[in-house]
DNA sequence: CAGGATTTTGCAACAGGTTGCAAAAATCCG
DNA sequence: CGGATTTTTGCAACCTGTTGCAAAATCCTG
């Protein structure tokens, strides 16, 4: 049914390797056979087989992007930025979702079994050392949107966690808050420790320490509950740093039901600067992650593996900024 | 370097054809020879190459995840529900991001270099045609979320959009709401024009005629436009229909910006039911679409469609619910 | 226009599997 | 236990393209 290579060979009056050679850029064909061909080709409405081709060259344009955050609705507008890039790139998205499951293991076999060129992982929450086993399978990989000091030998972009934990501290302190809290992602997550690490170690060097908690996800009910209970074990503090937009939220919801005004009674400040976080009634100061830089890296980092699998694998760290709405108090 | 057929048959020491019998369901061989060969595939850390084999099965298990709502948080839920489905049925998404242009051609021509066992598009805006040139090009496809009474014949499952515009009516109507509108999404989105259908016909039966807008995108922003324009044009409107929840949510925002407290002044109904809908600050009162039964059931016809490609194209509707919230007033 | 250099072309082998067919092996049955 | 059945197995062809190689065609140059 579906046209061959054989098919426009025969209409054309050619070898099946002109036709072939017609479609491969930088092969050797005249400019004549390449007319006849292409005419042959356009008429029988031939689309040369990627996965055929693959087979001798090894190449899919396939490129896995895993990632298990489907509720955190800043990931959104990270596929989207993907999924664009990547087709610009000429890259097809496979896209796994590992919200049920940690094993990379079985991803590893699935995606090797398409052959995929490369692999973004693009979450904050899987472990560093779930890029890796691609990485060893000589897999191109990069992890974007994750990281922490001291991960394994993998591509990887994203900002620096321990440069935003010290920037939410400078804010606050700067605010004059005082007593100030923590309210991290889910505690195994990489990135929250490098946040909690630089918010800590800024906060120190004004003799502060901070009340620490964890949310169990990157949702705004686990932002809510996480809240709720930190509102009841520690009263006292007068801004949290939470470590997503989406937690910061629902932990917004939980304190103004908890009859705690914000900014009046209750500072917040996230991060991320999801689009939502600017909608008038949000209005979050968070910590932006540029991401589309990040995306754009990540997919300059994959094909540059692609393209030269020798490539040693690179970090990339960007630089976050502070987004001022109305969640924390003026400067004093 | 990657393990073959090959190597595997000659560690245990039969043929390729019996390696490949192992791997294939049903095919004959004796449990001598495929402990064997599941012993060797074991040692070398063989897996399949499904791209190879798809040459002669004409299988990839590769299905085309068409979209182009990458700004509407409802879908980050949809996504997440069709991934899930998807390994759920052994398939895998090719997530192609239609956001940037419309072209159903080149999207066709990139799934058949693939070829994908089928296609999915889960869009409320594409138009219905779109689907329609996978279908004639053989491969099963359904649209999900988006419908219209008169689709051409392709698989497609999604709410009774009529159906909803009444439901919307007869809410309003019952709310003692007699000047009401309806802020659509784009009005060349086919669900649009089912949903104003509905609602208009029922209206008429009350004799009253709805004010009509519509906004640009499914989005926050264009629902905050839309509706700023709609305050102005009609002022005297006490309830609108919003054709999505992101748009009521930004059409909310614009409410309040402009002093109209929601519901005293102004009701709200949306559509969806998204997550989001449900948090505090948002309590919005929407019709909910059945999600996870759309996708559960656009993936059952997607699986039926490539197991038997003459199974003619279905349709599903399934019914929709009204989810109280805060945003109409209460029953007289 | 001859002769050599260069480009273009087709053949055939190959990528990693699947499968129809016939031979070989195992099983059944009287 | 021998012959008829049934099951298992391997061979070889095939799926759709790519590519090294040598032959054929074209182009240059004197």
């Amino acid at each position: 049914m579906p046209i061959t290579l054989q098919d426009v060979a025969a209409r054309a009056g050619v070898s099946k390797s002109a036709v072939s050679r017609t479609f491969t850029p930088g092969a050797s064909v005249s400019a004549k056979t390449r007319a006849k061909v292409e005419a042959a080709a356009r008429e029988l409405g031939y689309t040369p087989n990627v996965l055929a081709s693959s087979l001798t060259t090894g190449r899919t344009a396939l490129v896995g992007l895993i990632s298990n955050n489907f509720t955190n609705p800043y990931f959104l507008e990270i596929f989207d930025l993907f999924t664009r890039a990547l087709q610009e790139a000429e890259l097809r998205p496979l896209l796994i979702n590992l919200s049920a499951e940690e094993d990379a293991s079985r991803s590893l076999s699935m995606l090797r079994q398409y052959n995929v060129d490369g692999v973004i992982v693009a979450s904050s929450t899987l472990p560093p050392e779930f890029a890796k086993v691609f990485h060893d399978a000589g897999i191109p990989v990069v992890h974007a949107f994750g990281w922490s000091s001291d991960t394994p030998e993998t591509g990887r972009v994203s900002i620096d966690n321990t440069e935003a934990g010290h920037l939410a501290a400078v804010t606050l302190i700067e605010r004059g808050y005082r007593q100030v809290g923590f309210l991290g992602g889910p505690q195994s997550a990489a990135t929250t420790s490098d946040r909690l690490d630089g918010f800590r170690v800024e906060l120190a060097t004004h003799g502060i320490a901070p009340e620490i908690q964890f949310a169990t996800a990157y949702s705004y009910d686990a932002g809510r509950v996480a809240m709720a209970r930190a509102l009841e074990s520690a009263p006292t503090v007068e801004a949290w740093f939470c470590g997503d937009d989406v937690i910061a939220i629902g932990a917004m919801d939980a304190a103004r039901a908890l009859g705690r005004a914000i900014p009046q009674d209750l500072g917040l400040i996230g991060l991320n600067d999801m689009r939502m976080a600017g909608w008038d009634r949000v209005g979050l100061t968070t910590i932006r992650q540029p991401a589309p830089q990040i995306v754009a890296a990540s997919v300059d980092l994959i094909r540059k593996g692609i393209a030269d699998p020798a490539t040693p694998p690179q970090r990339v760290l960007l630089p976050c900024t502070l987004v001022e709405r109305g969640t924390l108090r003026a400067r004093p």
